[in-house]
DNA sequence: CAAACGTGGGC
DNA sequence: TGCCCAAGTTT
């Protein structure tokens, strides 16, 4: 099944600067595994390269296979995302490792269907994933190829509203046929609006499909779509709360293993473990002393538990 | 569909 | 300084 391509040059073009331009990534080192794609990608989203890259080998050292990471507890990996943000994705990952294990035999699924049934997979890691680490053929849509299309394609300085149907039409519209090559352009497309057609100073003069672009033909304007939402400020929010919340449980040390004591003592009165958590507790009063106003604290914390990221015990809160 | 959801770095 | 941005997903 060929497609009727409308720019046609496009591919072409970023498939070869793609080949002399593209970053030294872990993901991109051969043998890097589906299972390490699929990690990449949670990283991914919304967090910059560098500081995903630190992170990403400490978790592929410490859980080299999805089984490995289903054998530990979900907090484990909440304690290993560190400061990554977003924390919720580090218990969403852990979540699709035990799926992995359970439905598709610890093996990282190839079909887009069920990657999108995994939790914290959506639309744009769904097709990464099969992309990427499968050089399967599909449309890849992330923010870069949006706005790189909204430019070289519809002239816009700026994307508009994301759909994703609209998106993956457009993605479709500019897809090699050819597998290898189809994997390449979703990489190459991406890797320039993250380093040349980038949102804030575009680099034209090193871009590869300048000659092409529309929006450089029509003399860059400006944006005129509807005013985007206005980013909240952190400082203050319920967002900072949690997040001071969940740096606290981080940093509280596991349960004291049991270790070997001199004969003829007495252990010590077990803390009595609660309902949970080998991890360790945040009294209450610890946490009251991170916020003053005890009604967003409480709401944060609330928050917390309701999502899974903070586990009640006997003594306090835990990581799960 | 808009809003919630972390954190840090660049300009 | 303060705003903008960063390989999104879920509800």
């Amino acid at each position: 099944m060929s497609t009727a391509h409308p720019h046609p040059a496009i591919a072409p073009a970023l498939i070869g600067w793609f080949a002399e331009n593209a970053r030294d990534l872990p993901w991109r080192r051969p043998g890097f595994t589906a299972w390490g794609t699929l990690v990449s990608e949670f990283m991914l989203q919304q967090t910059p390269v560098s500081r995903v890259i630190p992170r990403l080998d400490e978790w592929l050292a410490r859980w080299p296979t999805p089984a490995a990471l289903a054998a530990d507890s979900p907090g484990d990996a909440v304690r290993a995302w560190q400061s990554l943000g977003y924390p919720r994705r580090a218990l969403w990952l852990h979540a699709t490792a035990v799926a992995i294990v359970e439905r598709h035999g610890g093996v990282v699924p190839r079909e887009v269907d069920a990657l999108l049934a995994l939790p914290g997979v959506g639309d744009y890691t769904a097709r990464a994933v099969a992309a990427f680490a499968y050089g399967e053929r599909h449309p890849v849509v992330d923010t870069n190829i949006r706005r790189v299309i909204a430019r070289a394609v519809a002239g816009q300085a700026e994307p508009a509203p994301p759909s994703i149907r609209r998106d993956l039409a457009a993605m479709s519209q500019l897809l090699p046929d050819e597998k290898v090559a189809a994997r390449s352009f979703n990489a190459a497309i991406m890797e320039l609006g993250a380093t040349v057609c980038t949102a804030r100073a575009p680099r034209c003069e090193a871009c590869p499909i300048s000659e092409y672009c529309e929006w450089r033909g029509a003399g860059f304007p400006g944006y005129d779509g509807p005013r985007k939402a206005v980013q909240k400020k952190y400082e203050g929010s319920d967002r900072q709360v949690r997040g001071l919340i969940l740096a606290a449980l981080r940093a509280a040390p596991d349960a004291a293993a049991p270790h070997a004591l001199a004969p003829g003592t007495r252990p010590p009165e077990p803390p009595r473990p609660g309902p949970t958590s080998r991890h360790g507790s945040v009294t209450a009063a610890d946490i009251a002393a991170l916020w003053p106003d005890d009604e967003q604290r409480d709401r944060a914390l609330a928050g917390l538990v309701s999502d899974g990221l903070a586990a009640v015990t006997a003594t306090g809160y835990a990581l799960p």
